[in-house]
RNA sequence: GGCGACGUAGCCAAGUGGUAAGGCAGGGGUCUGCAAAACCCCUAUGCCCCGGUUCGAAUCCGGGCGUCGCCUCCA
């Protein structure tokens, strides 16, 4: 098992912290505005490696925090007129619905920021004890960089060569323009907690080496997010994990490529993200997981209208192998041709794929040459072993990548006997070459949405939303 | 200015030293009342450019060109 990681720059053979078990935590949202389809990348990738560890027999621990209160939010509620509570409650729901509909499991724990306050001044006290942080007369704590020696190390850059300007805040009393805020003051109008340093709340930071600490202990396998996070974000985490625990917190750091749109990245503030929402009612869901899927994590997806509906038609071809195969007993004979050899060591190759810094395309071209390997059963007079091997090795790939739609919208029974008598109406017709009804039919039921298709099984409905 | 990533067929994309996966589109075919679908076959002497290392480079090194990201909230 090889996997990048960002903090020493190259892929190297990976051993769990502790055997048998993966811990992993991944930055979530801050719910303060419409999830976008760039939120939905690292969803979907960790959701894959969650079911690949389970899938090679992990116990896995995965916490995904929610950053439930913070000055967006905050400024958000105030636009509104609602509470902070709201405008989180609001979006957090919508995010955890979208990533249903992708079908993402939902994390083990999914800590927010506003339940873990008091561990957080904990947190913040000690760092002032160990003469990390230090709080300012206006009762805000801020963390001392200078007091951390590897300061820069996971994003790579030094301190004094940024950009001088952009970072310093006016009238600042930090020892330092780059350390960063542990805990901030609230004013009279906005929400607070109470804290040793008066009336405030957490700073960006904080909450996750708290939370993940909490929840997975000093030291777990995998921090991820996406590559815009590493700095200052997570630096700035590894910075105040290390000086409290002593240790660097993840074994592995884990970044995925952004999405971009024309070549530019898609981000709230820019405000061109497409709404994932919309997106989701427009096309099919697990097409656009896979499409998430056939560019690895690491480069960037430069999202695109046509890739996407290219990636659907190819996808479809495997879902409508399922329909054909789903009810094909177990395989039973054992063959020696080359086809069937692959049907039955299918599952290695594609988990050998993701062995490999986790490369979903090409466990999605494994899937595609298995289908084709099915075709070649099918070919040489084997359909019943093949399908029998399609139906298991397509549930394999289900199971670790997820690829397979769930049931399209329910239909009413009265809907299925119309269609089921307008069919069957079509099926005199053309036994008595009566072409001309039979076509009218079909080009009716096309108008309402629905195309047929002549399969020496008979006719097939497809009502086009579901592709 | 500092740091980093990327550049593979018409499009998307895998491949990090051994002779270019896969998908879409396109062409040809099988099947078919027609259509569609499905299936089969074909489609990069070449991987941004120029040098270098090597028996051998898309892959390693050097230099360009182009695009993007981070340095401010960001998945």
């Amino acid at each position: 098992m090889m996997i990048y990681d960002s903090l020493t720059r190259q892929k190297r053979p990976f051993e769990p912290l502790v055997p048998g078990h993966i811990s992993i935590y991944v930055c979530g949202v801050t719910p303060y505005a419409e999830s976008h389809l760039g939120h939905a990348r690292p969803a979907v990738l960790w959701d894959v490696i969650k079911r690949y560890f389970i899938r090679r027999g992990y116990i896995v621990h995965h916490v995904q925090n929610f950053t439930d209160i913070d000055d967006k939010i905050v400024a958000r509620a105030q636009d509104l007129g609602i509470s902070v509570t709201d405008v989180a409650e609001r979006y957090m729901k919508e995010y955890t619905d979208a990533m249903n509909r992708l079908r993402v499991l939902p994390p083990d724990y999914a800590p927010r920021v506003t339940e873990n306050v008091t561990p957080i001044n904990q947190f913040i006290e000690e760092l002032i004890n160990k003469g990390k942080a230090y709080a300012t007369s206006a009762g805000d704590v801020y963390f001392r960089v200078g007091q951390s020696p590897g300061y820069g190390r996971l994003s790579g850059r030094q301190v004094e060569d940024q950009r001088v300007g952009v970072r310093i805040e006016s009238s600042e009393d930090k020892e330092h323009p780059a350390d960063f805020a542990l805990w901030k003051s609230s004013g009279a109008d906005e929400p607070g907690f109470p804290s040793p340093w008066g009336r405030g709340r957490p700073g960006w930071h904080i909450e996750c080496s708290v939370m993940a600490s909490r929840y997975l202990g000093p030291q777990f396998d995998f921090h991820g997010g996406g590559i815009d996070l590493i700095f200052p974000h997570h630096e700035n985490e590894l910075a105040q994990s290390e000086a409290y625990w002593g240790v660097s917190p993840a074994r592995c750091w884990v970044h995925n490529g952004l999405i971009t749109q024309g070549s530019i990245k898609m981000s709230k503030s820019l405000g061109n993200g497409i709404s994932l929402r919309e997106l989701l009612d427009r096309v099919s869901p697990m097409a656009l997981r896979t499409y998430l899927l056939s560019v690895h994590y690491r480069s960037p997806l430069d999202f695109s209208q046509d890739a996407l509906e290219d990636w659907s038609r190819g996808i479809v071809r495997v879902w409508d192998m399922y329909e054909r195969v789903k009810d094909a007993g177990s395989p039973s004979e054992r063959l020696d041709q080359p086809w069937a050899k692959r049907l039955e060591s299918f599952e290695e190759r594609l988990l050998a794929a993701l062995d490999d810094d986790f490369n979903t395309a090409r466990a999605l071209a494994e899937i595609y040459e298995m289908v084709r390997d099915v075709h070649q059963g099918e070919a040489s007079g084997h359909a019943e072993t093949a399908h029998g091997w399609a139906r298991i090795n397509i549930l394999k790939a289900d199971q670790v990548l997820g690829i397979l739609p769930w049931p399209a919208t329910p239909r009413s029974l009265e809907h299925d006997k119309l269609l089921a008598a307008l069919l069957s109406w079509r099926q005199e017709a053309r036994l008595e070459k009566d072409f001309k009804i039979a076509d009218r039919i079909r080009v009716v039921l096309s108008q309402a949405g629905w195309t047929i298709e002549d399969t020496p099984r008979g006719p097939r409905v497809v009502a086009k939303e579901d592709v």
